[in-house]
RNA sequence: GCCCGCGUGGUGGAAUGGUAGACACAGGGGACUUAAAAUCCCCAGGCAGGAAUGCCGUGCCGGUUCGAGUCCGGCCGCGGGUACCA
């Protein structure tokens, strides 16, 4: 008997498959087309099981698709530029693109041995110049129809390196080189007008019939439609030009219980004070202390300045409020002021209980609740209440009521006006970076900002740069930066921004179905193969990356680049879970921990004996070592027991944890099937068995279970059954016949999840071409059923017994034969039913 | 802070509102072997019991239902996102 040997198998067929071209996508006029993408990598250098995970599950997808008769485009790239490139230049001194390009060899080096079904042909990475230089010329498109703009915007800026960070680069409120406290800082930047979207990438999530409700969910939260009022407090005593204070509030029926008016340190007063009161300036200075990102902004301090300026209340001019400064207010959204009304709002209630504010009920739960508060009563808009403060509408309404009636009564009097705001703001696509993609643009002195003539695309990134002063090399590259003005041709400097990563991963999708054109994309090509059939990547990426690609294939279909089908560009999306492992630490001299990769652990202690404390599964991370090598892995076991295994353990929308023992345990099973093939394959042919139809039933189930596992992505239930089919084949005495039927369909079934060895078993058992396109067997349905079932008989809900009937028996029968059962009979000990239920070939349930 | 998920044996997990724990790992017992490895067979949620069986049990508290792991409300814990990590 021989023995199951990977390494030699696995080769033997890639090459096989890659010498017939079995995975190059062609378009073809009689098959339906089928596009799966798995979210393409960051080029680190190591794969890692996480990309085994989610490729795998995209490969069984793509070779299901490709048994059942689809013409499959399978594409791999890299989203090559981004920062860690010039971190390794920063701390090892090696140039961004030949690390990225090094890391991409590698990698590409580390995939191949996974026997992915994806067409190498079309490999791309976003930092090829043949790809940024399409995305340029897609950007001065979208220039053209006015989809991009500039404006001011705050970024993190670090006082001490003079530069710019990226919100991970921010720690604690410090930059993490400098150790400097962070300022928010101004500068003009470029923008995608995603916002004139708002509504429709919020109405189309409707269609998206095929994505997760959670994405759905959080793209609309995200987006964050709401229907507020807008109106004008005048002011007393405030500098010329602002007297009056835009606010908008999406609670105007709380507008007798505003107590303060709130401005942004960047809105346009706060500004105008600043520059004449040293003591506002030092305190708006101290709001810009800190990062830019929501969550900085929002757990900080609410810090607040009275500016000494007074309001008059719109119903009530004789009522004054005071208008403070204060840090909590986006000046990014709304109107960048606010009234405060503490009594309905946590974080009102907690500035004006800091600052001694007044709070004003103007609702409450009930008409003899006290009005006096302990903390801010929010309850939900739905739930009705007694307005003790009301001044539109029904004393008692909800809050939705109130709402709706406050703005009608505004309106009405000439106090603002309703309006629909949406959270989602404009994309700043301007990073102040080497590694990416250059904004092809150009400042002249005469003419302004020049968009660079097409003809003159690309604009290539130089490679003579350094990093060994902190900033944007672009910047300080004289001869890359100085360039004629293609409108007047006088001296002019190029834009030295780079975009943001996450416009080269908006459109890759696109680019993928003709990867080499000489224009972004190619109408027919487009039109072909978007959209993405199944689109399968990290719930990390749910809003931004998705949100982004929504709102590009929207842009790309009025530049012209791809058709209006593609709107949506992704039909069915999954979001797959992380691999985990286990955390091995121990503690150094002053109690730091330390973290020990799994090789280097036996038995809970390090080689020398040293215990090992294990922290639950997390991530797998370089930083916590806790990472499994997926080439170490292939080595040991062989590729198809890495994507068994990856598959088998968990939902695939859950995290799976790797475990060394899984591993085995995978590959034990891949070798029994191997075995079982063998003894098969040397059965007298003639030999009669018992137990065909059996054996034949239980196949024909399995292909019908396995089907439905991965069209539904339960990958991890349809290997439970494989699982169980093989256990059947194991004992079975069948004929010979019978049997080689069986481990034929069971490699066909097998074949997404481990297609070399089931390949080797096709060809084992004289099977025709190969397995990977052969058609994929279909379950015949008169074997699926079965005369008898047995129902489980529920006493009070409690199951007491269980009975087995024919499957159509009437329901009287079943009751009769039911309470005829002795554990029933004990059960119900005289009692007389009152109600009996009986779910045909599920349960029945005796009430009594 | 805000938005979105998740929580089931020792472990990973299974279960269209219908027998909770499929399948697998680790564990225990056995067969084969001079022995070990490998392989094969059996047991296995907790408590009580020799067993039959009974009671308890899906993070916690409450609700809807003939019936809840599944639906609803409130908590706790963990994870993801939070617009310059990708």
């Amino acid at each position: 008997m021989s023995r199951y040997t990977p390494a030699e198998i696995e080769a033997r067929w890639q090459d096989v498959w890659s010498k017939n071209e079995v995975f190059k996508a062609a378009r073809s006029a009689d098959k339906p087309k089928y596009y799966v993408l798995e979210m393409f990598p960051y080029p680190s250098g190591r794969i890692h099981m996480g990309h085994v995970r989610n490729y795998t599950m995209g490969d069984v997808i793509a070779r299901y698709k490709l048994a059942t008769g689809h013409s499959v485009l399978h594409p791999f790239g890299f989203d090559a530029f981004g920062l860690a490139a010039e971190n390794a230049a920063m701390e090892r001194g090696i140039h961004p693109k030949d690390w990225t390009y090094q890391n991409i060899d590698d990698m590409i080096a580390q995939m191949k041995p996974l026997g992915f079904s994806l067409d190498w042909s079309r490999l791309f990475a976003t930092c090829d110049v043949d790809y940024y230089g399409q995305q340029q010329a897609l950007f001065l498109d979208m220039l053209e129809a006015g989809l991009v703009y500039r404006k001011n915007a705050v970024v993190n800026w670090d006082p001490v390196d003079m530069t710019v960070l990226a919100n991970e680069q921010v720690e604690q409120g410090r930059g993490w080189r400098s150790g400097a406290l962070v300022e928010r800082r101004e500068l003009t930047q470029w923008f995608f007008k995603i916002s004139d979207y708002s509504e429709e990438l919020l109405s189309a999530l409707d269609t998206l019939e095929n994505w997760p409700a959670k994405v759905r969910l959080m793209q609309e939260n995200w987006i964050g439609k709401s229907r507020g009022l807008q109106f004008a407090f005048s002011t007393i005593d405030a500098p010329d030009g602002h007297h009056r204070i835009e606010v908008y509030t999406t609670r105007p029926d709380t507008l007798m219980g505003a107590s303060f008016v709130g401005i942004s340190p960047d809105h346009p007063l706060a500004k105008v004070l600043e520059r004449d009161n040293a003591e506002v300036a030092a305190f708006c200075a101290e709001c810009r202390k800190g990062g830019t990102t929501e969550e900085a902004i929002e757990t900080a301090e609410k810090l607040g300045f009275d500016t000494g300026i007074r309001v008059r209340h719109p119903f009530d001019t004789a009522h004054e409020l005071p208008v403070y400064i204060a840090n909590f207010i986006l000046m990014d959204y709304g109107t960048g002021a606010i009234f405060g009304c503490p009594a309905h709002d946590e974080r009102d209630f907690e500035f004006a209980t800091k600052y001694d504010l007044p709070i004003i009920a103007t609702y409450l739960p009930s008409e003899d609740a006290s009005d006096v508060l302990e903390a801010a009563y929010v309850p939900a808009k739905t739930e009705k209440v007694f307005y003790n403060r009301g001044f539109a509408g029904e004393p008692h309404q909800t809050g939705l009521e109130g709402i709706d009636a406050a703005i009608d009564f505004c309106e009405a009097n000439g106090v603002g006006q309703g309006v629909t705001k949406y959270r989602l703001r404009d994309w700043g696509l301007s990073r102040q970076r080497y590694w990416g993609c250059p904004i092809p643009v150009v400042h002249c002195d005469a003419c302004g900002v020049v968009p660079e003539k097409k003809e003159n695309l690309p604009v290539e990134l130089p490679y003579d740069v350094s990093f060994d002063t902190p900033g944007n090399p672009l910047d300080r590259h004289p001869s890359w930066r100085d360039t004629p003005c293609p409108s007047c041709g006088t001296p002019a400097r190029r834009e030295t921004d780079t975009m943001d990563t996450f416009v080269d991963s908006s459109w890759y999708f696109a680019r993928f179905t003709a990867p080499k054109a000489d224009t972004p994309t190619v109408m027919e090509d487009a039109q072909y193969w978007m959209n993405v059939d199944q689109y399968i990547g990290g719930v990390e990426h749910a809003i931004l990356h998705l949100l982004y690609s929504r709102f590009f294939a929207r842009a790309m279909q009025i530049t012209g680049h791809l058709p209006a089908s593609a709107v949506e560009p992704f039909d069915a999306l999954f979001t797959q879970g992380m691999v985990t492992h286990e955390i091995y630490q121990t503690r150094d001299a002053n109690g730091r921990p330390v973290y020990h990769l799994p090789e280097e652990v036996m038995d809970g202690k390090l080689a020398d004996g040293t215990p090992v404390e294990v922290i639950p599964s997390a991530k797998m991370s370089k930083s916590k070592k806790n990472v499994v090598d997926p080439l170490n892995i292939i080595s040991s076991f062989g590729a198809d027991t890495a994507r068994w295994f990856v598959l088998s353990d968990s939902p695939p929308e859950r995290d799976v944890e790797w475990t060394a023992s899984g591993a085995e345990a995978a590959f034990k099973h891949l070798s029994r099937v191997w075995t079982l093939c063998d003894r098969i394959a040397a059965m007298d042919k003639d030999a009669a068995g018992t137990g065909d139809e059996d054996l034949l039933r239980a196949m024909h189930v399995c292909i019908h279970d396995v089907t439905m596992g991965i069209e539904s992505f339960g990958f991890n239930a349809a290997i439970a059954k494989l699982y169980a089919f093989t256990a059947t084949l194991q004992k079975s005495r069948a004929s010979h016949a019978a049997q080689r039927e069986a481990i034929m369909t069971l490699a066909q079934l097998m074949s997404p999840m481990t297609p070399h060895l089931a390949e080797d078993i096709w060809a084992h058992q004289g099977g025709e071409g190969l397995v990977t396109t052969a058609p994929w067997p279909r379950a015949d349905d008169r074997m699926l059923v079965s005369d008898t079932v047995t129902l489980p008989i529920q006493v009070n809900g409690k199951r007491r017994a269980e009975i087995s009937v024919p499957v159509d028996m009437p329901k009287e029968e079943v009751e009769k034969a039911a309470l005829a059962d002795q554990a029933v009979i004990r059960t119900l000990d005289g009692a007389t039913p009152k109600k009996i239920i009986v779910v045909p070939g599920r349960i029945v349930n005796v009430v009594v």
